[in-house]
DNA sequence: ACAAAAAAACTTACTGTTCAGTATGTTTTA
DNA sequence: TAAAACATACTGAACAGTAAGTTTTTTTGT
């Protein structure tokens, strides 16, 4: 039976390799500077996993769960609007990224960096994937409701969606010291569901 | 005097770093790789670049160059209100990631993974610091001829923009097989534009 | 209840390999 | 024929992973 303490330790390690992965990268963060964040030895390291790519699949496996699982259970409770359940997503989001930001990054840095690694790659489509299901699936439902304009082909609004996503997340990281997060959030959903345009 | 020859030898090095960096990420990709892509040897690369890390900003110039002079240029060219300005800017833009999809996608990747070189980090703000003028005042020349929306922050919202085309890129890269191009640019505009929700 | 034995968790010290960069020599161009 | 462009062969450092030994925790026999 593993102990508390075990568990600590792997906890211990993931946080450290996130924190490293996101702030230098896959490659330029090494195993002994993990290690050394997280206070244990490499021994102790390579008992808990069987790799340092295997930090990786582990830490993919934590987004999906909060990321993803989480937060469809989350939406699904509630009987909603396709409306009210895509802000209730946008909010869901949002506060994930303040909880836990660099756990928010890791498929977008892991798309650029560790896209040509078999396993990363598709560990990484499969949690695109599930989203991309249940975001198509909402704006269907939309447009049966009669909210959402019926001329967008779903899964593509869907992909719109998820870009604003990663793109709001990647802006937001690189200008995070000069504008207010808050707002930001408030001018991408305005823009997203009523347009830039003025429909006079 | 540098002949043709050395030009060419540069360009090379170029390409096949750029090449690599955008495929295994800049730590992911050796110098021996890189010369061997380039079909040159590794004085030849020294001779042309003080470090690996001079090829990135090398390449940064290059995006810079012509993703947002010639962009900026080529669309001052004709007289266009708001709203053309902006359209322009998203062809001109597709074609780019057709002609040119590496050096589109490497100031995403190096966001993710070269965040914490000072010298990147600088090089790359830079480069979104002028594009996000120019959107901006976009936006409020849209917003002073009446075509759009009144009450968002010009600058929040070219943000919002950037942060489209940065995730449209980023969604593209990982379902290129999948989605048909086109239509997910129309499917994109139309949303940016009008939104995803009815107006009646 | 409590030691002795077994197992799990961890540390230390090391290995072979790969890396960025260089020093020196050779070829090509002007 | 001089100087610019390139090739070759090397260096010391950093790397992921491992083998062997030590400490801590859990199980077991009485």
């Amino acid at each position: 039976m593993s102990t508390a303490k075990k568990k600590k330790t792997e906890q211990k390690l993931l946080k450290a390799a996130l924190s490293l992965f996101v702030r230098k990268g896959y490659n330029g963060t090494s195993v002994d500077e993990i290690t050394r964040t997280a206070e244990v030895t490499k021994g102790a390291l390579y008992g808990h996993f069987k790799s340092k790519a295997d930090l990786v699949l582990k830490l993919i496996d934590e987004f999906k769960a909060r990321f993803v699982h989480e937060m469809i259970e989350s939406t699904e409770r509630e009987k909603l609007n396709a409306l009210g359940k895509l802000h209730k997503i946008l909010t869901y989001n949002a506060r994930l990224v303040l909880e836990d930001q660099a756990l928010c990054v890791l498929p977008t840095f892991m798309t650029f960096e560790l896209k040509e690694h078999d396993k990363f790659e598709i560990a990484l489509k499969n949690v695109y994937q599930e989203y991309k299901v249940y975001i198509t699936k909402i704006i269907e439902q939309g447009q049966k409701e009669g909210d959402f304009k019926q001329d967008l082909d779903p899964e593509l609004a869907a992909l719109v969606f998820m870009s604003l996503h990663d793109g709001i997340l990647h802006q937001w990281i690189l200008n995070q010291e000069v504008v207010e997060g808050k707002e930001f959030v408030k001018t991408f959903r305005k823009i997203f569901f009523e347009g830039l345009q003025n429909t006079v």
